[in-house]
RNA sequence: GGGGGCGUAGCUCAGUUGGUUAGAGCGCCGGCCUGUCACGCCGGAGGUCGCGGGUUCGAGUCCCGUCGCUCCCGCCA
C-alpha cells in the first residue's frame, strides 16, 4: 500500500513499514492497540487502518515522549515521530506483518484520550450483538469488521469496474417515489406539501430502470438501496443494497452471460474460490424435481428421484392415492445414514412442516427387503423398483413423500438440506456451487385472494397462453450460490398490450392499473425496446464471499432483528409540531 | 402473528439436588519491572443474577408473566 500524501499528523501507514525503510524518519497516527510498560522501557502497538506496528520508547533518548507514553491507555489516539529501525535477531515478531522492524519514537502527541472500551477491540470474544450494535463505532474497529467492510467495498468496486468496462451508465433513481403495493409492505413518507398523501421508499428501482430503457440508455446499472417493510431474517434487512442492471435489445442469455462475467470479476477480486462460468442452468421444474428447491445447493448429491414408475400399480393407498390425483411419489437415498429413530421423527416433523402428510422411511436389509413401517403394504417388485431407482443397497436409508408435486418437492428439499447438515455431507472443503434457475411459472393461484398473483413481478415477460395463466412460464432467471438466492431478473414486458393483459390476469382492473401504473403503460406506447435485467443482492453476496453468517456483518450500521437501530434509537417518536405540519395525528398513544 | 434458544461483574463464562458471604479468566485501578509483543509479578475495586410476581424456612437455581437479543415459520411481487 502506498503511503498517503504527507499531512500534519501522518507521513506513513503503520502496516506499510518494512525493513527497506530502516533509518527513515516517519510520522504515524492511530490508536493505541496495546501498551506494554516495562518500567524503564515502553512498547506500544500502534494501530491504523492498515495494521499494527510496534513503537518503542526509551527514557534516555526521548524523556518527554516516554513520560507521555506512561499515561497512554487502550484506544487513545496519538501521533508520533520516530525512526524506523530493524529489530535485532531474536527480537522479531513473525506474527506481525511489520514484525521485522519497530519505530523508535522521538516525539509523541496525545490527540485524544479514550475511556476503556466496553469490550475488547479484537476478535478474541464473541460479544453480545446488542452491545456491538449499540457501540458500533467501536465494533467497527475490530479487525474482522474492518475486513468485512473491505470485502464489501471490493465487491461493489469489482461490479462497477466490470460494468463500466462494458459501457454501462450508472444512473440514480428516486428514493422518494410512489407506492405500488403489490409486493412487500411499503415504507411511507408523509408529504408536507400535500397533507394526507405519501411518498413510498422504493422496494427496487424496477419501473425506473424500465423507463430508462424506454428512454434509450440501453445499458444501465445502479448500486441501489431498496426498502421493504417486512420482518427481518439473518439474510434480510428492511433496507438493503442491490446491484441493479437493465439492458435493451437482449435475451435471457445476454443478461446471464453478462452477470456471469460480473460475478466472476467479483469472485476474482475477493479471492473467492467459485467455479468459473458458465454455470449450470436448471429449469424451475427440474430444480424442484431433483433438489426440491428453486435455489438448490449443488455442493452435494442426495438427489430426489420420481418413484411413480416403480410404484405405478401399488396397492398402498398413500402412494396410489397420490398418483391417482395428479400427485407424485418421490424419494431420496440418504445413504448409509444409521440415523437414530429420534432423527427420523425430526425429519418427519420437518417434512410435515413443509406440507407433507408424512415421511416414509425404509432401511434396506442385507437381503434387499425393507425394515419399514410400510414394508408390509408393498410388493417385492415395488421395493426392488424403488431401490433400483434410488440406487439404494443394503444399509441405505430411503425417504419417500407422496403428495402434490410442489409439496413433495419442497418437503424432500427441506429433508435434503437437513441431511446435509446432520450428516456433514459438505465435508471439510465443500467448495462452492453456482446455478441458474430458469423458466419459473409466471403466475400462482392465490386461493385466499381468489386471483392469480405474479410469481416474479407483473412486469416479467410471460410465455404461453395468457388466457390460461396457470400454464404460463416466465422469462425469469435466478442465480443461487451454495443454496442461497443471490440474484434474480427477467426479460420484461415491452408492449403496452401484453402489460395490460398481465395486469388483467392478476386481477388489476384497467382503471386501477391506469391509476397505479399509467406512467409505465403510457411510456410503453412510445417505442419500448425489448429489454431485461437483473438485480443482485449485494449484502448477501458480500456476506457469502466474506464467510459471514448474516448480512449484518457486512453492513456498517444494520438494524437489529426487531427492525430498530440500537445505535441511534430509530424509530423514535417525533414532536407533535412535526406531526401537525404533516397533517398527521397518532390514533393512540404509543403503547409502552 | 406463531415457535425455539439465550440473558450472572465492563467483556467472555462457570455456578452441583433449591442451602454459608455468587466465582474464574480477561479488562479496569494502584505499585514494581529496560526487549516485550495475549509482557510479567504483587495488591485492589467491581454484582438490581434482565425486570415483575409467585412457591418455599430459604430462589441465580423451580413456576407464571414481561422486556431485550437472536434463529426459524408466516411474510418478503
Amino acid at each position: 500500500m502506498r503511503p498517503p500524501r504527507a499531512n500534519r499528523y501522518r507521513s506513513a501507514w503503520a502496516g506499510s513499514l518494512d525493513a527497506a525503510r530502516a533509518g527513515e524518519e516517519v510520522r504515524l497516527a492511530g490508536w493505541v492497540n496495546r501498551r506494554r510498560d516495562h518500567g524503564g522501557l515502553i512498547f506500544v502497538d500502534l494501530r491504523d487502518r492498515t495494521g499494527l506496528v510496534q513503537l518503542v520508547l526509551h527514557p534516555e533518548t526521548a524523556p518527554a515522549a516516554f513520560a507521555a507514553a506512561e499515561a497512554l491507555r487502550a484506544e487513545h489516539v496519538v501521533s508520533v515521530t520516530g525512526e524506523v529501525v530493524g529489530r535485532e535477531t531474536g527480537k522479531e515478531n513473525p506474527a506481525l506483518v511489520t514484525g521485522e522492524i519497530e519505530v523508535a519514537v522521538s516525539a509523541l502527541e496525545l490527540l485524544a484520550a479514550a475511556e476503556p472500551p466496553p469490550f475488547p477491540i479484537d476478535d478474541s470474544a464473541e460479544v453480545d450483538e446488542a452491545l456491538r450494535l449499540r457501540e458500533r463505532p467501536l465494533d467497527l474497529r475490530r479487525p474482522s469488521m474492518q475486513e468485512s467492510l473491505r470485502v464489501r467495498s471490493a465487491v461493489s468496486r469489482a461490479m462497477r469496474d466490470a460494468l463500466y468496462a462494458r459501457d454501462f451508465l450508472e444512473i440514480e433513481t428516486p428514493i422518494l417515489t410512489r407506492s405500488t403495493p403489490e409486493g412487500a409492505r411499503d415504507y411511507l413518507v408523509p408529504a408536507r406539501t400535500d397533507p394526507g398523501a405519501f411518498y413510498a421508499l422504493p422496494q427496487s428501482p424496477q419501473l425506473f430502470k424500465q423507463l430508462l430503457m424506454v428512454a434509450g440508455y440501453e445499458r444501465y446499472f445502479q448500486i441501489a438501496r431498496c426498502f421493504r417493510d417486512e420482518d427481518l431474517r439473518a439474510d434480510r434487512q428492511p433496507e438493503f443494497t442491490q446491484l441493479d442492471v437493465e439492458m435493451s435489445f437482449v435475451t435471457e442469455d445476454d443478461v446471464i452471460e453478462l452477470m456471469e462475467a460480473v460475478m466472476a470479476a467479483v469472485f476474482a477480486a475477493t479471492a473467492f474460490p467459485a467455479p468459473a462460468p458458465p454455470w449450470p442452468r436448471l429449469t424451475f421444474a427440474e430444480a424442484m424435481a431433483r433438489y426440491g428447491s428453486d435455489k438448490p445447493d449443488l455442493r452435494f448429491g442426495l438427489e430426489i428421484a420420481d418413484l411413480g414408475a416403480a410404484l405405478a400399480g401399488s396397492e398402498f393407498k398413500v402412494f396410489s392415492g397420490a398418483l391417482a390425483s395428479d400427485g407424485v411419489v418421490r424419494g431420496l437415498n440418504a445413504g448409509a445414514a444409521g440415523l437414530p429413530r429420534s432423527a427420523l421423527d425430526e425429519l418427519t416433523e420437518l417434512a410435515k412442516g413443509h406440507g407433507a402428510k408424512g415421511l416414509v422411511w425404509a432401511e434396506v436389509q442385507e437381503d434387499g427387503s425393507w425394515r419399514s413401517p410400510v414394508a408390509k403394504f408393498l410388493s417385492t417388485e415395488e421395493i426392488a423398483g424403488v431401490g433400483e431407482t434410488l440406487g439404494a443397497g443394503p444399509g441405505d436409508l430411503v425417504l419417500i413423500v407422496a403428495n402434490a408435486p410442489l409439496v413433495a418437492g419442497e418437503a424432500l428439499g427441506a429433508v435434503r438440506l437437513s441431511l446435509r447438515d446432520r450428516l456433514g455431507l459438505l465435508g471439510p472443503e465443500p467448495g462452492h456451487s453456482l446455478v441458474w434457475v430458469t423458466d419459473f411459472p409466471a403466475f400462482a393461484w392465490d386461493a385466499e385472494a381468489g386471483r392469480f398473483t405474479a410469481i416474479h413481478h407483473p412486469f416479467t415477460a410471460p410465455t404461453g397462453d395468457l388466457d390460461d395463466p396457470g400454464s404460463c412460464l416466465s422469462r425469469a432467471y435466478d442465480l443461487a450460490l451454495d443454496g442461497s438466492e443471490i440474484g434474480g431478473g427477467s426479460i420484461r414486458i415491452s408492449t403496452p398490450e401484453v402489460q395490460a393483459k398481465v395486469f388483467e390476469v392478476i386481477g388489476l382492473g384497467a382503471e386501477e392499473a391506469e391509476r397505479r401504473f399509467g406512467f409505465l403503460l403510457h411510456a410503453l406506447r412510445y417505442g419500448a425496446p425489448p429489454h431485461g435485467g437483473i438485480a443482485m443482492g449485494l449484502d448477501r453476496i458480500a456476506a457469502l464471499v466474506a464467510g459471514r453468517e448474516n448480512i449484518r456483518e457486512v453492513i456498517a450500521f444494520p438494524k437489529a432483528a426487531s427492525g430498530a437501530d440500537p445505535l441511534t434509537g430509530a424509530p423514535a417518536p417525533v414532536d407533535d409540531s412535526q406531526l401537525r405540519e404533516l397533517g398527521l395525528r397518532a390514533l393512540a398513544p404509543r403503547p409502552d
